[in-house]
DNA sequence: TCTTTTTCTGACCGTATGGTCAGGTTCAAG
DNA sequence: CTTGAACCTGACCATACGGTCAGAAAAAGA
């Protein structure tokens, strides 16, 4: 562990321990729920005692707030690469590798935001009107730009995004039971790359950009 | 209300009530999730007290399992319409059709029984192992013959399935927010059947079915 | 009508949970 | 070395929860 390395600097001990228990949380929140987690049992994984979280975070609704802007965050960044992009092939098709690649790496984080708007988004209802609008506004009308030079067939933009966004995030979501119709085993790095592509292939094919 | 009617047989009272309560307990489950589903609120939500519920359904969990139960048959019965078809175009678009239908229809359903999904199958686990992969490698049998028959694209059936169930129940469990996107209203009748659209023409067209 | 079975429920109980707090410890600045 | 601020934590508290139970009420049967 870290703690034996040397003494630790204020600011480094904060930030710690405030990532050592965001990761925690993350973990626990997606096995159980924001209902179902309990600090102690988050404070028992973070390997610290539970009045230590209420010293760096105030309320379990805090700490659940921070973990869900986290992962609003790294959701947004994926579609960084699809904005250069010249076109749908290679912009969709680098959005859907990075959505795959955040629910292969990030699933807890995945977990939580499905559970965060399953459950009508309690805490991030502001981001979905503000940022995720914008953010979806903006990617459709480069979609409809797309179209418009017939670089692809003349989809529905939003539907095509929600498909994006479904298709992407069931394999974190309902990861258990893609993993048990697996045999019980996780996909390997071969079935992955094949998720990924059969995925790519069917909807740049659907869209007419292949 | 029914129970002003008339004197109930002692088979209707425990059906009604039954029922009455599965419908709560489905909507406070889909809400609140299993850990922050209280059997108070259930109880108001049925208009029953709370005790009441205790001598129809013994635990929280054994209510639960009844909910989940009851949706994981409507789930497996929306895909008869896919075996008697000739091909792909009819056989999944009618299974894009039936899904999208109970998204609609049951939105509450299509939420608990992701929210067990995400937490690991605590409960249905056994359902997953034996109906639904039998189901699966059912299906994806039946797919393989249509690729084999030169009726569609050769794409993975396995990860079609996915994708018919990710894009399909999208629209329910994350029904929030697709409502948010849309200006804070539910989906029109209009707005539904162009998103039956885009789904199957997107699907059909990605499966090289058309 | 009398008896038995089922349905119903207010009051209660043990436990687990989120959160508090007083007091201790560690670190850094002067 | 002293002082003050930041960090840490065992013990505690009020509440809310799932579940129980004795007994009332209602229905079915004799």
């Amino acid at each position: 562990m870290t703690q034996t390395a040397r003494p630790l600097r204020r600011n480094e001990i904060r930030q710690q321990n405030e990532t050592l228990i965001l990761q925690a949380a993350e973990k626990v929140f997606a096995e159980a729920g924001f209902g179902g987690a309990t600090m102690q049992l988050i404070a028992d994984v973070a390997g610290l005692p539970k009045a230590n979280l209420h010293y760096y975070f105030a309320t379990k609704e805090d700490l659940y707030r921070r973990v869900v802007q986290n992962i609003f965050e790294i959701w947004l960044h994926a579609a960084d690469s699809m904005d250069q992009a010249a076109g749908p092939v290679e912009g969709i098709g680098a959005y859907i590798e990075a959505k795959m690649e955040i629910s292969r790496r990030h699933p807890d984080g995945s977990k939580v935001w499905a559970s965060e708007v399953m459950h009508g988004a309690p805490v991030i209802q502001d981001y979905l009107e503000t940022t995720l609008r914008e953010w979806t506004t903006g990617r459709a009308g480069l979609i409809q730009r797309w179209i418009d030079e017939g670089k692809m067939a003349a989809v529905n933009p939003e539907h095509l995004l929600y498909m994006l966004w479904a298709t992407t995030q069931h394999y974190a979501d309902f990861g258990h039971q893609i993993e048990t119709l697996n045999g019980g085993a996780p996909l390997t790095d071969q079935q992955w790359r094949a998720a990924k592509d059969s995925v790519k292939s069917m909807i740049l094919r659907g869209i007419g950009a292949v």
